[in-house]
RNA sequence: GGAGAGGUGACCGAGCUGGCUUAAGGUGCACGCCUGCUAAGCGUGUGUAGGUCAAAAGCCUACCGAGGGUUCGAAUCCCUCCCUCUCCGCCA
């Protein structure tokens, strides 16, 4: 979320945020309910401080044996305007915190200004896009004629968007994963963490999914639990509520984790395959950094999301999400596009963005700089990278002329494993 | 799911028969003094958030797991919930 007091001094910026990310916060609200809250504040500390300095002459009194009704019959007024202050403060507390948390992050300046994915800045293409001898096949078909997809079934057991990954598939989806994860680890500095997929409200609220997207998540009610949509979640908030040292900064993870997503309003956009899913699968960096570093440490976040797919070999461009496209936390957000060779477009393999202290704000997650300063440091994170669009993209410049497909070089060791 | 114990400031830990404690004492940390260095010793300081102020100092308010209640006054009493530990039950 946004300093309140950032956004009592600065409302025209925080307005323009919100018209330009295409939101309906309502901004005017905040700032006459914020009004509201401070003149409580005052009034509540007042009467406090009253009521504490008399609680002591009381005291003292009793202690000496004294009569101090004249007191008690004054406090007694003095704690029934307390009471009612307290629960119109603890009520407007409440208003003001609600519509705090549905503002959006500010957008860098850096950030193309525009309406939707249509101003969205191609930076720059990389990689070769493979050249066929043939008539390439699209991914669903050369999965089909190799026997590594059962969508149907999948369809049956669960419902269209959960895919039952079959004999060689699983394995190369398995491989694939078990690959980024190593590349991250080894090449990268990153730590491993293995975390719930399941996380509660206070968690959601924390990098930003909550409020506005409670639609879009599988939500358990009777524990009122949500499946994770990414490890973002559970891995961001490892430290919510914790005041960490700069000396442990930056903190680098990695993390595989299924997603869960409804993707509520996107029925029939895309769906053929893999483009577009209910559960997949990705491995997903997230970064802790002190401010100063955020903006170098996306462009370095964003070079390790490339090296996997420069390691494939694969053709793919690299995208600056202008502000009506950037999510509701993020500040600046790169998309990698990688080439499906077979389909003939670019598909969206992964996310990296910078939120800034937006979500360390919201999750409550401090350190103590060398002054030691309280601040809230940075989040970062990046798909590293998601799987059905990467497996898209596999199958679709790796299938060979006679239908069969050819195992990228760097995931024959993951292949050939032996027991 | 059942029974019991417990959750106090960076950490340990007292307070828990309600008011000279709006959190003792210790450790750690910072600064100073002292010793040739280190250690020890001595002194001072030591949280977060909000408010007041041009700013700082100072002052005020809140915070003893969370929320609510009793009271003039709650870390301390009562209720609900969460978490940790031990034991029992169930189970991969």
């Amino acid at each position: 979320m946004i300093d309140i007091k950032y956004i009592r001094s600065n409302p025209d910026i925080v307005r323009k945020a919100i018209v330009d990310k295409n939101e309906k916060a309502d901004l005017d609200t905040l700032l006459a309910a914020d009004e509201k809250r401070r003149k409580l504040q005052y009034d509540f500390d007042q009467l406090k401080a009253q009521q504490n300095a008399v609680s002591q002459v009381i005291a003292q009194k009793k202690r000496a044996k004294e009569d101090a009704n004249a007191e008690l019959s004054e406090m007694s007024k003095v704690a029934e305007e307390i009471k009612i202050i307290q629960s119109a403060l603890n009520e407007i507390n409440y208003e003001v915190e609600s519509l705090l948390l549905t503002i959006p992050n500010i957008p860098h300046p850096s950030v193309p200004v525009g309406r939707d994915e249509a101003l969205n800045e191609v930076i720059r293409h990389e990689g070769e896009a493979r050249k066929f001898g043939f008539e390439p096949k699209d991914h669903l078909d050369v999965a089909t004629a190799n026997e590594m997809l059962d969508l149907p079934r999948g369809a049956k057991i669960s419902g269209s968007g959960f895919p039952i990954y079959t004999g060689i598939g699983a394995k190369l989806e398995r491989a694939i994963i078990t690959f980024m994860l190593e590349y991250h680890l080894q090449k990268h500095g990153y730590r491993e963490l293995m975390v719930p997929l399941v996380v509660n409200r206070k968690t959601m609220t924390g990098t930003g999914q909550l409020p506005k997207l409670e639609e879009d998540m599988y939500h358990i009610s009777e524990d009122d639990l949500f499946l994770i949509p990414t490890a973002e979640v559970p891995v961001t908030n490892i430290y919510s509520d914790e005041v960490l040292s700069f000396k442990d900064l930056p903190q680098k993870f990695v993390a595989y984790t299924p997603c869960f997503r409804r993707e509520a309003g996107s029925y029939g956009k895309d769906t053929r395959g893999l483009q577009r899913l209910h559960q997949f699968n990705k491995v997903e960096m997230v970064r802790f950094v002190e401010p100063e570093q955020s903006e170098a440490a996306l462009e370095e976040m964003l070079a390790d999301a490339e090296d996997i797919l420069k390691a494939f070999g694969l053709h793919y461009r690299v995208v600056s999400l202008c502000t009506g496209d950037l999510s509701f936390a993020s500040q600046k957000t790169y998309d990698l596009e990688v080439w499906a060779a077979g389909s003939g477009k670019y598909l969206e393999v992964s996310s990296v963005s910078n939120f800034g202290e937006f979500q360390a704000r919201r999750a409550n997650i401090r350190y103590k700089d060398p002054e030691g300063k309280m601040r809230h440091l940075h989040t970062l994170n990046g798909s590293g990278l998601a799987t059905p669009r990467l497996m898209i993209a596999i199958l679709e410049s790796y299938q060979q002329a006679d239908g069969s497909l050819e195992i990228p070089s760097v995931l024959k060791p993951f292949m050939e494993l032996r027991v």
